[in-house]
DNA sequence: AACAATTGCAACCGCAACATA
DNA sequence: ATATGTTGCGGTTGCAATTGT
């Protein structure tokens, strides 16, 4: 019979909880410097810590291990973040966290509780259906694969951070200089390699995971060969130019972008963009 | 200025999987 | 085979900081 609850065993009372102090962290740093990281229910005494060993262990993988990467979320973090969700559900954080140097699962869970989860969505849905945005351009959009060079993937795989100025994206004659610029190509595309590059691209994130198809299926935007459990997710199929064959899409999402896996340039704008998210968030208020 | 409401994030908790005796 | 110990994960909470009234 499995034991429930095998912590109660070893809870010790009078062990500090709550926010750490910095004697804390000087002791845990110190204690896995030394003895290494793992055998967690050795290091409150072998630190000298008044702390459970779990929150020992959270601490460390959390806030102390080198590496761990602070501050906002880029543009590629979420747009990948977006991806792996819809791909893989709702309770795969550490997966997820595992495609993103640097960044833990409760970071993950975090931005997507807060930034990228379906209230907020449903908020932004609610915003952009309202007649404030009825001014939408329609345009025709050249769909184009999304790739990463060599040099990322690399750094994904070796958790390197990213260097000042470095090319992750490999579009054809790109002369962009940044992440940023090259991550402004990579949505509004610029290049015509297909759907081949995207499903390598997918590959190289989650090539122990995932089948063939499913990758072709990221590839090609359509999530409909993931497992049974996350078939409540459906992408809108764009309509498609007659003329020239591609797809168009609406200058500004109206559909159901709550379900829809690609990532929108003007949308990551708005969320970075403080006065204009404020403003809004104002306006929709009560909805 | 004072209080209330909201937000973002660090930390906690329960549980399941895995390891070991 | 089974009981016990350990680890890791995701959901949730607590609270300080921020924003609104």
């Amino acid at each position: 019979m499995r034991r429930m609850a095998a912590d109660h065993g070893h809870r010790l009372y009078g062990v500090r909880k709550g926010a750490w102090s910095e004697e804390e962290d000087a002791l845990l740093r110190e204690c896995i410097g030394k003895y290494g990281e793992g055998k967690w229910h050795q290091v409150p005494l072998k630190a000298g810590l008044n702390r459970c060993r779990k929150s020992c262990r959270l601490r460390w993988l959390n806030y102390l291990k080198p590496n761990i990467k602070r501050g906002e979320f880029s543009m590629d973090e979420a747009d990948l973040i977006i991806r792996l969700h819809k791909l893989l559900g709702n309770s795969r954080w550490s997966l997820i966290a595992g495609r993103l140097p640097g960044r833990t699962a409760n970071d993950v869970k975090n931005y997507w509780n807060t930034h990228l989860g379906k209230k907020t969505m449903l908020r932004l849905q609610a915003l952009m259906n309202s007649a404030a945005a009825a001014d939408y351009q329609t345009k025709v959009i050249k769909p184009r694969p999304r790739t990463f060079s060599k040099t990322l993937v690399q750094c994904m795989r070796s958790g390197q951070q990213q260097q000042q100025g470095q090319h992750f994206c490999t579009n054809n004659g790109s002369k962009s200089s940044t992440i940023k610029d090259d991550a402004v190509d990579l949505i509004s595309g610029k290049d015509d390699d297909g759907v081949d590059k995207q499903i390598q691209w997918w590959k190289s994130l989650l090539d122990d995971q995932l089948s063939d198809q499913e990758l072709a299926a990221l590839a090609s935007g359509s999530c409909g060969l993931v497992e049974e459990e996350q078939a409540g997710y459906e992408l809108p199929q764009p309509p498609v130019d007659d003329r020239s064959g591609y797809k168009i899409y609406e200058e500004r999402p109206k559909t159901d972008f709550t379900n829809e896996l690609s990532f929108d340039i003007e949308l990551w704008d708005f969320f970075t963009d403080d006065d204009q998210w404020q403003t809004s968030s104002g306006l929709i208020q009560g909805l």
